[in-house]
DNA sequence: CTTTTCGAAGAAAACCTTTTCAAAGCGATT
DNA sequence: AATCGCTTTGAAAAGGTTTTCTTCGAAAAG
């Protein structure tokens, strides 16, 4: 049986109340006592019972994260930062998986509020209308990360998306490029989608190569996808000599397809991806890529999260990281 | 305010006993009654507090993981079946990632005992005693996973290393390759290091090639490791003609090694990995591997630590999974 | 028609801690 | 000597749930 503070008073021979003075204002229980409690302490390993103090305090002092994928590389970056902004402020993480599965979304939240979690940082998805009503219900304060919502007014961490993309799309274009694909995610289920192809149109447009307009396929997150997509436009457009990721999955998937046709990556066609994962540094050829700060997001929307949590409101409602394009070998002039 | 028994019992009329029964024997009270409460719960949007009912039994419903890394790709699908494991059981996870930081570890199993986790799955590190003891002093219920203790007599779920590395050896022999290296884990503070060592040189004997014996490298983790590795194989035997790598980040770092090299892989030099990471399937070229089933890994490691807090022990102490070798395109006939 | 039995539901205790309130002790002030 | 103020301590309430113990009433048995 796990000793409790009554077992500690015992052996101290002192009130409970004075134990739990010992443990939360030491310096209003005189020397002697204290010392006796302490040693009983020591001496039975006694560790307050959370629940007990859950109780009174009301809080839990653990945050949840809600993550589309975690064989997503880009949620690992994510985590890492999370959990050492976590482990500062004193929160614990709980994170949770959702496989992009709406009632499985909703079961999580039901989780988190039964856990009594203090807040939740929301990755990646859509804030669909039935999320945000149900943790609005539940009163649990939470924050977007790689995301935002235009409908609610709610806090999010992300990168610009539409400039990112077109510090892409420009340096494809700057490196001589003319005839250039994209690959880009659904529009419906995806909250980067549009402005990322805004981006690719605004970089088109600036250089007069509205002709590119039409080269456009959609993949839904996977290598397979992106491959697949990559098939479809280079069936459509033969000429396409570069070709702009909103992954780097799919630079990933891109360039295997083309390593099976025959088609040299950076010699014949150029191939940007947009993450900068870990493996971007790894894979044959490195990629060039844009770089988020994943590790400063995951921090930065823990953080944030705190701030919600213990003002009720944040400074600053929508906060943009700083992107940057990373040159590797999967690009070349042409 | 949250909602609580009481307002529920307020609304529909009856006490808060009864409201009670009907959420956990719903058959033991009668029909009107418990139609109110329903209706009472349903518009109020009651949810039990998690504090209240943890004090009352002394269960977390909780389990928590501890791995090393979480950038490793080895560990992604782990939690996929762990966490798929723990919805079916009802539990929910915390996964901490130690970062291979013996103090972090410390202090996270004493967030662990302080939360009240039920269980902890212990992922592939050493079980040191510092964290043997602890663990048994805050009697928490812990299994092994992907690791083993031969000190102490603790649950754990792995595959058989020494075979699964003597498959992917005898693989190479009889393609013909009669130079093989391999890169493995450093011995000290790997359990994986040694068996897999054990089955390289077995495979060696058996087919009378222990010239090889010194051909290996040990790298810690990390692609840029196994690349520096590589190098220092090849500096040494440039006549290796295959490579035996303990990861497949391991052999994927080989394989940029040679590549930088102009070394052609398949075509001068094979290369096998072990893992079979998601990532395997990607690489180009996509990688021969040892395939650990990670996902039922995890799912495994979570019943298993289920059996043994809710029975206090398990049926079978040291439990070994299936591997498999994968052949794809990184190694070829010699 | 009375007694027994059984089902349903309420009251209250228990789980463990923090915190408020009250009391006791004691030196200092009037 | 009585009062005041201060420090230190203990008693008790509060927090929300489950569960045991009682009670009540109705149905079954005699």
């Amino acid at each position: 049986m796990k000793p409790t503070i009554r077992d500690v008073a015992k052996m101290a021979e002192v009130s409970i109340s004075t134990v739990s003075r010992v443990m939360n204002s030491p310096e209003s229980v005189i020397e002697s006592k204290r010392a006796r409690v302490l040693e009983a302490i020591e001496k039975l390993q006694y560790q307050p019972n959370s629940f007990a103090r859950g109780l009174i305090y009301k809080k839990s002092f653990t945050l949840g994260l809600l993550i589309p994928d975690i064989e997503n590389f880009y949620y690992t970056g994510i985590i890492r930062g999370m959990q050492d902004a976590c482990i500062k402020l004193g929160y614990s993480l709980m994170i949770c998986n959702t496989d992009r599965d709406k009632n499985r979304l909703l079961a999580y939240i039901d989780a988190f509020h039964e856990k009594q979690v203090d807040g939740i940082v929301f990755a990646s998805d859509v804030m669909f209308p039935e999320y945000y009503e149900k943790l609005v219900r539940c009163k649990i304060p939470f924050v977007l990360l790689s995301t935002h919502s235009d409908e609610f007014e709610v806090p999010c961490v992300e990168i610009d998306d539409e400039e990112a993309a077109y510090d892409a799309v420009k340096f494809l274009i700057d490196l001589g490029h003319r005839d250039i694909g994209m690959i880009g995610f659904n529009h419906e289920n995806s909250i980067s989608g549009p402005p990322r192809y805004q981006g690719f149109i605004r970089a088109l447009e600036e250089a007069g190569l509205e002709h590119n307009r039409e080269k456009i396929r959609y993949a839904t997150h996977r290598f397979e996808h992106a491959y697949h997509a990559a098939h479809e436009l280079f069936t459509d457009y033969p000429d396409t000599t570069a070709v702009f990721c909103v992954a780097d999955e799919f630079a990933m998937g891109v360039i295997s397809y083309l390593k099976d046709r025959n088609i040299l990556v950076p010699g014949q066609v150029s191939v940007v991806g947009f993450d900068n994962l870990r493996i971007a540094n790894m894979f044959i050829p490195k990629l060039t890529t844009i770089a988020q700060p994943m590790y400063e997001m995951g921090c930065r929307a823990a953080e944030k999260l705190h701030e919600l949590v213990t003002t009720g409101s944040v400074e600053v409602l929508r906060e943009k990281m700083e992107h940057k394009l990373i040159v590797r070998e999967s690009s070349r002039q042409r």
